[in-house]
DNA sequence: GTCTATATTTGGATAGAC
DNA sequence: GTCTATCCAAATATAGAC
Protein backbone atom coordinates (compact mmCIF):
# COMPACT_ATOMS: atom_id res chain seq x y z
CA UNK A 1 0.00 0.00 0.00
CA UNK A 2 1.62 3.45 -0.54
CA UNK A 3 1.77 5.79 2.05
CA UNK A 4 -1.25 7.97 0.85
CA UNK A 5 -3.90 5.20 0.80
CA UNK A 6 -5.98 6.95 3.08
CA UNK A 7 -4.78 10.71 4.26
CA UNK A 8 -1.77 12.26 3.24
CA UNK A 9 -1.11 12.76 7.23
CA UNK A 10 1.22 15.28 8.10
CA UNK A 11 -0.02 17.76 4.69
CA UNK A 12 -3.50 17.53 5.89
CA UNK A 13 -3.00 18.39 9.57
CA UNK A 14 -4.32 22.14 8.69
CA UNK A 15 -7.69 20.17 7.32
CA UNK A 16 -8.08 18.40 10.12
CA UNK A 17 -7.61 21.40 12.57
CA UNK A 18 -10.42 23.13 10.28
CA UNK A 19 -12.60 19.92 10.60
CA UNK A 20 -12.23 19.77 14.23
CA UNK A 21 -12.67 23.71 14.79
CA UNK A 22 -15.50 23.31 12.60
CA UNK A 23 -16.96 21.05 14.84
CA UNK A 24 -16.13 22.27 18.52
CA UNK A 25 -17.23 26.33 17.25
CA UNK A 26 -20.39 25.04 16.32
CA UNK A 27 -21.34 23.17 19.43
CA UNK A 28 -19.52 25.24 22.28
CA UNK A 29 -19.02 28.81 20.24
CA UNK A 30 -16.23 31.14 19.59
CA UNK A 31 -15.46 31.92 23.27
CA UNK A 32 -16.44 28.20 24.64
CA UNK A 33 -13.74 26.80 22.16
CA UNK A 34 -10.25 26.52 23.73
CA UNK A 35 -7.31 26.05 21.44
CA UNK A 36 -6.48 23.85 23.76
CA UNK A 37 -9.38 21.60 23.05
CA UNK A 38 -8.65 22.37 19.60
CA UNK A 39 -5.06 20.91 19.58
CA UNK A 40 -5.69 17.62 21.98
CA UNK A 41 -8.66 16.44 19.46
CA UNK A 42 -6.08 17.16 16.58
CA UNK A 43 -4.03 15.19 18.18
CA UNK A 44 -1.33 17.72 18.27
CA UNK A 45 0.32 20.13 20.72
CA UNK A 46 -1.29 23.74 21.02
CA UNK A 47 1.97 25.14 19.74
CA UNK A 48 1.92 23.35 16.72
CA UNK A 49 -1.23 24.61 15.89
CA UNK A 50 0.55 28.21 15.34
CA UNK A 51 2.64 26.13 12.38
CA UNK A 52 -0.86 26.88 10.93
CA UNK A 53 -2.78 29.58 11.60
CA UNK A 54 -2.00 33.12 13.27
CA UNK A 55 -3.90 32.56 16.21
CA UNK A 56 -7.21 31.39 17.47
CA UNK A 57 -9.55 34.31 15.56
CA UNK A 58 -7.79 33.14 12.17
CA UNK A 59 -9.17 29.19 12.72
CA UNK A 60 -11.85 30.94 13.58
CA UNK A 61 -12.40 33.23 10.23
CA UNK A 62 -11.38 30.17 8.28
CA UNK A 63 -14.31 28.11 9.66
CA UNK A 64 -16.69 30.59 9.24
CA UNK A 65 -15.95 31.33 5.93
CA UNK A 66 -17.86 28.05 4.81
CA UNK A 67 -21.06 29.57 6.44
CA UNK A 68 -22.04 30.76 3.24
CA UNK A 69 -20.68 29.06 0.64
CA UNK A 70 -24.16 27.46 0.50
CA UNK A 71 -24.27 25.69 -2.55
CA UNK A 72 -27.72 27.37 -4.06
CA UNK A 73 -27.93 27.85 -7.89
CA UNK A 74 -30.11 30.86 -8.07
CA UNK A 75 -28.94 31.70 -11.94
CA UNK A 76 -30.83 34.96 -12.14
CA UNK A 77 -30.68 34.51 -15.86
CA UNK A 78 -33.31 31.19 -15.80
CA UNK A 79 -35.50 33.02 -12.80
CA UNK A 80 -37.68 34.09 -15.72
CA UNK A 81 -38.31 30.18 -16.86
CA UNK A 82 -38.57 29.10 -13.43
CA UNK A 83 -41.02 31.35 -12.04
CA UNK A 84 -43.06 30.21 -14.75
CA UNK A 85 -43.74 26.66 -13.23
CA UNK A 86 -45.08 28.25 -10.45
CA UNK A 87 -45.81 26.18 -7.52
CA UNK A 88 -42.90 24.10 -8.32
CA UNK A 89 -40.84 26.48 -8.00
CA UNK A 90 -41.67 26.53 -4.45
CA UNK A 91 -42.02 23.50 -3.86
CA UNK A 92 -38.41 22.58 -5.11
CA UNK A 93 -36.43 25.78 -3.61
CA UNK A 94 -37.97 24.71 -0.25
CA UNK A 95 -36.96 20.51 -0.86
CA UNK A 96 -33.20 22.51 -1.17
CA UNK A 97 -33.84 24.10 1.85
CA UNK A 98 -34.65 20.93 3.45
CA UNK A 99 -31.52 19.42 2.44
CA UNK A 100 -29.78 21.98 3.44
CA UNK A 101 -31.56 21.94 7.23
CA UNK A 102 -30.60 18.31 7.25
CA UNK A 103 -27.12 18.05 5.99
CA UNK A 104 -24.52 17.17 8.85
CA UNK A 105 -21.97 20.24 7.58
CA UNK A 106 -24.84 22.89 6.64
CA UNK A 107 -26.22 21.55 10.00
CA UNK A 108 -23.46 23.19 12.11
CA UNK A 109 -22.65 25.73 10.16
CA UNK A 110 -25.84 26.92 10.43
CA UNK A 111 -25.78 26.54 14.55
CA UNK A 112 -22.44 28.85 13.99
CA UNK A 113 -24.53 31.29 11.92
CA UNK A 114 -27.51 31.23 15.28
CA UNK A 115 -24.20 31.12 17.88
CA UNK A 116 -22.33 34.00 16.84
CA UNK A 117 -24.77 36.48 15.50
CA UNK A 118 -24.91 38.47 17.64
CA UNK A 119 -21.28 38.48 18.46
CA UNK A 120 -19.77 39.17 15.45
CA UNK A 121 -21.25 41.90 13.29
CA UNK A 122 -19.58 41.19 10.11
CA UNK A 123 -21.61 37.83 10.56
CA UNK A 124 -24.45 40.03 10.95
CA UNK A 125 -24.24 41.53 7.59
CA UNK A 126 -23.41 38.39 5.84
CA UNK A 127 -26.17 36.70 7.09
CA UNK A 128 -28.87 39.76 6.02
CA UNK A 129 -27.36 39.71 2.91
CA UNK A 130 -26.85 36.45 2.06
CA UNK A 131 -29.67 34.61 3.77
CA UNK A 132 -32.01 37.75 3.45
CA UNK A 133 -31.49 40.14 0.82
CA UNK A 134 -30.49 37.67 -1.92
CA UNK A 135 -33.79 35.31 -1.63
CA UNK A 136 -35.87 38.21 -1.51
CA UNK A 137 -34.37 39.49 -4.76
CA UNK A 138 -34.63 36.54 -6.27
CA UNK A 139 -37.95 35.67 -5.24
CA UNK A 140 -39.30 39.18 -5.67
CA UNK A 141 -38.65 38.79 -9.40
CA UNK A 142 -39.81 35.05 -9.27
CA UNK A 143 -43.14 36.39 -7.57
CA UNK A 144 -43.34 39.61 -9.91
CA UNK A 145 -43.72 37.74 -12.80
CA UNK A 146 -45.75 34.88 -11.29
CA UNK A 147 -48.34 38.09 -10.75
CA UNK A 148 -47.64 39.25 -14.49
CA UNK A 149 -48.93 35.84 -16.14
CA UNK A 150 -51.70 36.18 -13.61
CA UNK A 151 -50.27 32.93 -11.95
CA UNK A 152 -50.95 34.43 -8.48
CA UNK A 153 -53.22 37.52 -6.70
CA UNK A 154 -51.07 40.95 -7.61
CA UNK A 155 -49.64 42.21 -4.41
CA UNK A 156 -46.34 43.55 -3.52
CA UNK A 157 -43.88 40.85 -4.75
CA UNK A 158 -41.31 41.98 -1.87
CA UNK A 159 -44.00 41.17 0.44
CA UNK A 160 -45.09 38.06 -0.94
CA UNK A 161 -40.87 36.63 -0.80
CA UNK A 162 -40.69 38.16 2.63
CA UNK A 163 -43.73 35.86 4.05
CA UNK A 164 -42.23 33.19 1.99
CA UNK A 165 -39.16 32.90 3.00
CA UNK A 166 -39.55 33.35 6.63
CA UNK A 167 -41.31 30.90 7.52
CA UNK A 168 -38.62 28.39 5.75
CA UNK A 169 -35.99 30.13 8.10
CA UNK A 170 -38.22 29.53 11.43
CA UNK A 171 -38.79 25.66 10.10
CA UNK A 172 -34.79 25.20 10.02
CA UNK A 173 -34.17 27.16 13.40
CA UNK A 174 -36.53 24.85 14.88
CA UNK A 175 -35.59 21.92 13.22
CA UNK A 176 -31.57 22.68 14.21
CA UNK A 177 -32.85 23.43 18.04
CA UNK A 178 -34.46 19.94 17.98
CA UNK A 179 -31.95 17.81 16.70
CA UNK A 180 -28.99 19.39 19.04
CA UNK A 181 -30.62 18.01 21.83
CA UNK A 182 -31.19 14.97 19.57
CA UNK A 183 -35.38 15.01 19.97
CA UNK A 184 -37.13 13.55 16.86
CA UNK A 185 -38.20 16.08 14.64
CA UNK A 186 -40.80 13.62 12.73
CA UNK A 187 -43.53 16.32 13.37
CA UNK A 188 -41.81 18.62 11.49
CA UNK A 189 -39.92 16.57 8.89
CA UNK A 190 -42.93 17.74 6.63
CA UNK A 191 -43.06 20.93 7.46
CA UNK A 192 -41.49 22.15 5.03
CA UNK A 193 -43.88 20.81 1.92
CA UNK A 194 -46.85 21.88 4.55
CA UNK A 195 -45.29 25.09 3.84
CA UNK A 196 -45.69 25.26 0.03
CA UNK A 197 -48.80 23.91 -0.07
CA UNK A 198 -50.73 26.27 2.39
CA UNK A 199 -48.73 29.07 1.02
CA UNK A 200 -49.63 28.51 -2.88
CA UNK A 201 -52.94 28.18 -1.96
CA UNK A 202 -53.04 31.46 -0.11
CA UNK A 203 -51.63 33.18 -3.47
CA UNK A 204 -52.72 31.82 -6.40
CA UNK A 205 -55.41 32.50 -8.70
CA UNK B 1 -34.07 65.22 51.87
CA UNK B 2 -34.66 61.82 53.30
CA UNK B 3 -31.74 59.17 52.36
CA UNK B 4 -33.67 57.09 50.28
CA UNK B 5 -35.30 60.38 47.61
CA UNK B 6 -33.68 58.51 44.74
CA UNK B 7 -32.16 54.90 45.77
CA UNK B 8 -32.15 53.14 49.31
CA UNK B 9 -28.21 52.86 47.81
CA UNK B 10 -26.71 49.60 49.72
CA UNK B 11 -29.61 47.52 50.02
CA UNK B 12 -30.31 48.14 46.11
CA UNK B 13 -27.37 46.47 45.47
CA UNK B 14 -28.19 43.17 44.15
CA UNK B 15 -30.71 45.20 41.88
CA UNK B 16 -27.99 47.01 40.59
CA UNK B 17 -25.95 43.68 40.16
CA UNK B 18 -29.46 42.11 37.82
CA UNK B 19 -29.63 45.28 36.35
CA UNK B 20 -25.67 45.77 34.77
CA UNK B 21 -25.68 41.80 34.44
CA UNK B 22 -28.60 41.90 32.40
CA UNK B 23 -27.31 44.73 29.83
CA UNK B 24 -23.57 42.60 29.77
CA UNK B 25 -24.91 39.31 28.82
CA UNK B 26 -27.30 39.88 26.70
CA UNK B 27 -24.57 41.94 24.97
CA UNK B 28 -21.72 40.00 25.09
CA UNK B 29 -23.22 36.41 26.07
CA UNK B 30 -22.17 34.38 29.36
CA UNK B 31 -18.67 33.18 28.37
CA UNK B 32 -18.39 36.97 27.35
CA UNK B 33 -19.14 38.51 30.32
CA UNK B 34 -16.79 38.50 33.43
CA UNK B 35 -17.47 38.35 37.10
CA UNK B 36 -14.35 41.34 37.22
CA UNK B 37 -16.40 43.60 34.04
CA UNK B 38 -19.57 43.26 36.42
CA UNK B 39 -18.22 44.53 39.50
CA UNK B 40 -16.51 47.53 37.86
CA UNK B 41 -19.75 48.59 36.19
CA UNK B 42 -21.85 47.83 39.58
CA UNK B 43 -18.93 50.03 41.61
CA UNK B 44 -18.01 47.35 43.89
CA UNK B 45 -15.25 44.77 44.26
CA UNK B 46 -15.81 40.99 43.16
CA UNK B 47 -15.39 39.70 46.06
CA UNK B 48 -18.78 42.02 47.46
CA UNK B 49 -20.42 40.14 44.35
CA UNK B 50 -20.31 36.86 46.30
CA UNK B 51 -22.59 38.27 49.20
CA UNK B 52 -25.30 38.71 46.81
CA UNK B 53 -24.52 35.71 44.45
CA UNK B 54 -22.99 32.31 45.18
CA UNK B 55 -21.61 32.60 41.75
CA UNK B 56 -21.58 33.50 37.93
CA UNK B 57 -23.86 30.78 36.96
CA UNK B 58 -26.91 32.22 39.83
CA UNK B 59 -26.46 35.83 38.49
CA UNK B 60 -27.10 34.54 34.95
CA UNK B 61 -30.20 31.97 36.16
CA UNK B 62 -31.57 35.42 38.16
CA UNK B 63 -31.52 37.25 34.80
CA UNK B 64 -32.58 34.55 32.53
CA UNK B 65 -35.46 34.27 34.65
CA UNK B 66 -36.74 37.47 32.87
CA UNK B 67 -36.70 36.18 29.83
CA UNK B 68 -39.64 34.49 29.81
CA UNK B 69 -41.29 37.05 32.04
CA UNK B 70 -43.84 38.53 29.07
CA UNK B 71 -46.70 40.36 30.67
CA UNK B 72 -48.69 38.39 27.09
CA UNK B 73 -52.01 37.81 28.38
CA UNK B 74 -53.11 34.53 27.18
CA UNK B 75 -56.57 34.39 28.93
CA UNK B 76 -57.54 31.37 27.12
CA UNK B 77 -60.91 32.13 29.08
CA UNK B 78 -61.63 35.11 26.31
CA UNK B 79 -60.11 33.37 23.73
CA UNK B 80 -63.30 32.37 22.02
CA UNK B 81 -64.57 35.75 21.98
CA UNK B 82 -61.24 37.49 21.05
CA UNK B 83 -61.03 34.99 18.25
CA UNK B 84 -64.84 36.14 17.02
CA UNK B 85 -63.19 39.53 15.94
CA UNK B 86 -60.97 38.12 13.04
CA UNK B 87 -58.41 40.30 11.81
CA UNK B 88 -58.73 42.58 14.43
CA UNK B 89 -57.59 39.58 16.70
CA UNK B 90 -54.47 39.01 14.58
CA UNK B 91 -53.93 42.86 14.56
CA UNK B 92 -53.83 43.33 18.18
CA UNK B 93 -51.59 40.59 18.64
CA UNK B 94 -49.26 41.52 16.19
CA UNK B 95 -49.00 45.08 17.80
CA UNK B 96 -48.01 43.68 20.91
CA UNK B 97 -45.25 41.16 19.59
CA UNK B 98 -44.31 44.96 17.66
CA UNK B 99 -44.25 46.58 21.13
CA UNK B 100 -42.07 43.89 22.85
CA UNK B 101 -39.90 43.81 19.91
CA UNK B 102 -38.86 47.92 20.10
CA UNK B 103 -39.23 47.53 23.99
CA UNK B 104 -35.93 48.20 25.58
CA UNK B 105 -35.67 45.81 28.18
CA UNK B 106 -37.70 43.11 26.11
CA UNK B 107 -35.37 43.71 23.22
CA UNK B 108 -32.25 42.60 25.95
CA UNK B 109 -33.44 39.58 26.77
CA UNK B 110 -34.43 38.42 23.49
CA UNK B 111 -30.90 38.63 22.48
CA UNK B 112 -30.01 37.12 25.45
CA UNK B 113 -32.10 34.22 24.76
CA UNK B 114 -30.53 34.11 20.57
CA UNK B 115 -27.28 34.22 22.23
CA UNK B 116 -27.68 31.30 24.71
CA UNK B 117 -30.18 29.66 22.68
CA UNK B 118 -27.81 27.29 21.80
CA UNK B 119 -25.49 26.93 24.52
CA UNK B 120 -28.21 26.10 27.22
CA UNK B 121 -30.61 23.76 27.25
CA UNK B 122 -32.97 24.61 29.54
CA UNK B 123 -33.05 28.16 27.73
CA UNK B 124 -34.24 25.82 24.33
CA UNK B 125 -36.70 23.91 26.44
CA UNK B 126 -38.25 27.20 27.60
CA UNK B 127 -38.09 28.83 24.26
CA UNK B 128 -40.04 25.75 22.51
CA UNK B 129 -43.03 26.17 24.95
CA UNK B 130 -43.39 29.58 25.78
CA UNK B 131 -42.18 31.17 22.40
CA UNK B 132 -43.65 28.15 20.25
CA UNK B 133 -46.14 25.62 21.57
CA UNK B 134 -48.48 28.34 23.96
CA UNK B 135 -48.58 30.37 20.79
CA UNK B 136 -49.14 27.57 18.78
CA UNK B 137 -52.14 26.62 20.86
CA UNK B 138 -53.61 29.74 21.40
CA UNK B 139 -53.56 30.50 17.67
CA UNK B 140 -54.88 27.05 16.93
CA UNK B 141 -57.95 27.11 19.12
CA UNK B 142 -58.73 30.99 18.12
CA UNK B 143 -58.37 29.55 13.64
CA UNK B 144 -60.34 27.05 14.68
CA UNK B 145 -62.72 29.14 16.08
CA UNK B 146 -62.73 31.09 13.42
CA UNK B 147 -62.85 28.17 10.91
CA UNK B 148 -66.03 27.14 12.44
CA UNK B 149 -67.68 30.47 11.87
CA UNK B 150 -66.58 30.42 8.17
CA UNK B 151 -64.46 33.75 8.73
CA UNK B 152 -61.74 32.01 7.14
CA UNK B 153 -60.89 29.25 4.68
CA UNK B 154 -60.43 25.44 6.43
CA UNK B 155 -57.82 23.87 7.03
CA UNK B 156 -55.45 22.21 9.86
CA UNK B 157 -55.95 25.45 12.55
CA UNK B 158 -52.40 23.93 13.69
CA UNK B 159 -50.90 25.26 10.27
CA UNK B 160 -52.61 28.24 9.91
CA UNK B 161 -50.75 29.05 13.59
CA UNK B 162 -47.51 27.68 12.71
CA UNK B 163 -47.85 30.30 9.26
CA UNK B 164 -48.52 33.67 11.48
CA UNK B 165 -46.38 32.80 14.21
CA UNK B 166 -43.29 32.12 12.26
CA UNK B 167 -43.45 35.37 10.37
CA UNK B 168 -43.75 37.37 13.19
CA UNK B 169 -40.55 35.61 14.90
CA UNK B 170 -38.56 36.35 12.12
CA UNK B 171 -39.35 39.69 11.57
CA UNK B 172 -38.55 40.09 15.21
CA UNK B 173 -35.26 38.53 14.64
CA UNK B 174 -34.45 40.66 11.58
CA UNK B 175 -35.57 43.84 13.62
CA UNK B 176 -33.68 43.07 16.64
CA UNK B 177 -30.70 42.44 14.92
CA UNK B 178 -30.84 45.84 13.14
CA UNK B 179 -30.97 47.61 15.61
CA UNK B 180 -28.18 46.01 17.33
CA UNK B 181 -26.20 47.70 15.06
CA UNK B 182 -28.16 50.87 15.12
CA UNK B 183 -28.87 50.20 12.26
CA UNK B 184 -32.90 52.10 11.33
CA UNK B 185 -35.27 49.43 11.14
CA UNK B 186 -37.44 52.29 8.90
CA UNK B 187 -37.64 49.94 6.50
CA UNK B 188 -39.08 46.90 8.42
CA UNK B 189 -41.45 48.84 11.00
CA UNK B 190 -44.38 48.72 9.43
CA UNK B 191 -43.88 45.04 8.53
CA UNK B 192 -46.05 43.55 11.52
CA UNK B 193 -48.89 45.47 10.19
CA UNK B 194 -48.02 44.33 6.61
CA UNK B 195 -47.78 40.58 7.53
CA UNK B 196 -51.20 40.86 9.39
CA UNK B 197 -52.42 42.72 6.33
CA UNK B 198 -51.09 39.72 3.79
CA UNK B 199 -51.67 37.03 5.91
CA UNK B 200 -55.65 38.10 6.64
CA UNK B 201 -55.95 37.60 2.84
CA UNK B 202 -54.37 34.50 2.66
CA UNK B 203 -57.01 33.47 4.87
CA UNK B 204 -60.68 35.35 5.03
CA UNK B 205 -63.31 33.95 2.98
C1' DG C 1 6.15 20.44 11.69
C1' DT C 2 6.07 18.86 16.22
C1' DC C 3 7.62 18.83 20.77
C1' DT C 4 8.77 20.74 25.80
C1' DA C 5 8.86 24.56 28.50
C1' DT C 6 7.40 28.83 29.72
C1' DA C 7 5.63 33.57 29.63
C1' DT C 8 1.57 36.29 30.35
C1' DT C 9 -3.14 37.41 30.99
C1' DT C 10 -7.56 36.77 32.40
C1' DG C 11 -11.17 34.81 35.01
C1' DG C 12 -13.66 32.70 39.00
C1' DA C 13 -13.53 32.41 43.69
C1' DT C 14 -12.11 32.69 48.86
C1' DA C 15 -10.01 34.56 53.51
C1' DG C 16 -10.02 37.79 56.70
C1' DA C 17 -9.77 42.80 58.21
C1' DC C 18 -12.86 46.71 58.78
C1' DG D 1 -21.50 44.56 52.94
C1' DT D 2 -17.31 46.12 51.20
C1' DC D 3 -12.53 46.12 50.99
C1' DT D 4 -7.46 44.25 50.19
C1' DA D 5 -4.90 40.46 49.22
C1' DT D 6 -4.35 36.27 47.29
C1' DC D 7 -5.05 31.71 45.18
C1' DC D 8 -5.77 28.71 41.52
C1' DA D 9 -7.11 27.27 37.06
C1' DA D 10 -7.51 27.96 32.35
C1' DA D 11 -6.45 30.17 28.23
C1' DT D 12 -3.63 32.45 24.43
C1' DA D 13 0.64 32.63 22.70
C1' DT D 14 5.90 32.33 22.02
C1' DA D 15 10.93 30.43 22.19
C1' DG D 16 13.87 27.18 21.00
C1' DA D 17 15.35 22.18 20.70
C1' DC D 18 14.68 18.17 17.64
Amino acid sequence: MSENTALPRKANTKQKIIKVSSKLFSEQGYKGTSVRKIASEVGIRESALYNHFKNKEEIFLCVAKEIFSTPFSKDSADIKESALRGKAFLQKFAMQYKLLTFDKNNENMFRLLMLELFQNRELREQFMLEFHDNNIKMFSEAFFIMMQNSMIRSGDPMMVAYEFISTLFYIRLQITLLRFDNTPTTALSTQFEKHVEFFWESIKL
